[in-house]
DNA sequence: CTCCCGTACT
DNA sequence: AGTACAGGAG
């Protein structure tokens, strides 16, 4: 690579930096979890509930959530029944659980404030790489590389001129993405940045049809420049079916169960209703117990967890 | 890599 | 009807 070249990549970033920082400022959706209107343990609440799940969908269960239980201890201290049943339609109701047990471990292990370490939140349960590196940077201001599937796509797609593909984060795009973050010079850029590429890919720079006429960074596009190549091409294999699955059935048990009166059970042969295949009924039954999603009693009734 | 969930898009 | 969505865990 030519010095020349080296410094038009230069330039390019950081005029990109200074566009996305203003297009962020003028455009940003106004959610309740930003601009610091709450706690780190409320960014925490946010990210987790938008794992897979769309923002628009999280904010009023997000706003209910944090108005009845507004810290670590309060949602410790809350019986499983009623933070599953307030989980509500959000799906993915293990997320529910998972986040009580980080709960209860904040509460008990680190007095109710959450760690400020990499390596200590990615040990508390529901929170992987992406969460963890969240939460240090939109709530502490830590300078760190977030990386979700939208900050992916943006990247591979602005410098890169090609599609994110494959499942993981490959070691490549973690290179790109901590290469480009801004260094934390002064208030925050870095966070800004994380931030303001996310915030893009999730309202122009979009997987099917992005509206790059739209975009604040068209003139430094790579995958723009070169025709945007293999625009929309699937980025994972094709996803499994949902009828007939699984997690159909477990979602239809866990339905039934939401919708009984507080502290209520269901005799498993009223349960037999739900699905027709009782063999596969059963199979999710047990499995939704091994996940602490409900309990069985002893004279063979299901119910969501007490305690 | 597979499974986990529910909704809103095209 | 198919697909995408601020992922995490086994």
């Amino acid at each position: 690579m030519s010095a020349n070249s080296a410094n038009t990549d230069a330039q390019q970033l950081k005029r990109t930096r200074i566009k996305l920082a203003a297009w962020w400022e003028a455009n940003a959706r106004d959610l309740p979890w930003r601009f610091g209107r709450t706690s780190p343990w409320g960014v925490l609440v946010s990210e987790v509930m938008s794992q897979q799940t769309q923002m628009s969908r999280v904010v009023p269960y997000w706003t209910d959530w944090m108005a009845r239980w507004p810290d670590a201890q309060a949602l410790a201290d809350a019986p499983k029944a009623d933070v599953i049943t307030a989980w509500g339609r959000l799906g993915y109701p293990r997320r529910a659980l998972r986040l009580q047990e980080c709960a209860r471990v904040v509460t008990e292990q680190y007095h109710d404030e959450l760690p400020h370490t990499y390596e200590e939140l990615i040990g508390l349960p529901g929170i992987g790489d992406y969460t963890a590196s969240a939460v240090l940077s939109f709530a502490f201001g830590k300078r760190i590389a977030v990386i979700d599937t939208n900050i992916r796509r943006v990247l591979s797609r602005v410098f890169l001129g090609v599609e994110s593909l494959g499942g993981a984060a490959s070691p490549a795009e973690r290179a790109l993405a901590n290469r480009v973050l801004p260094e934390q010079s002064g208030a925050g850029e870095s966070v800004t940045w994380n931030q303001s590429v996310m915030e893009l890919g999730a309202v122009v720079c979009t997987a099917k049809s992005p509206l790059c006429e739209a975009c604040p960074v068209a003139d430094d596009c790579m995958f723009l420049k070169l025709g945007r190549p293999g625009l929309g091409q699937r980025r994972t294999r094709p996803r499994q079916r949902f009828q007939g699955t699984d997690r159909q059935v477990r979602g239809l048990v866990l339905a039934a169960l939401r919708e009984l009166p507080a502290g209520a059970s269901l005799p498993r042969k009223d349960a037999g209703k739900l699905w027709n295949d009782q063999v596969q009924l059963a199979s999710c039954i047990a499995s939704l117990d091994d996940d602490g999603l409900i309990e069985i009693t002893e004279d063979d009734m299901l119910r969501l967890p007490q305690g």
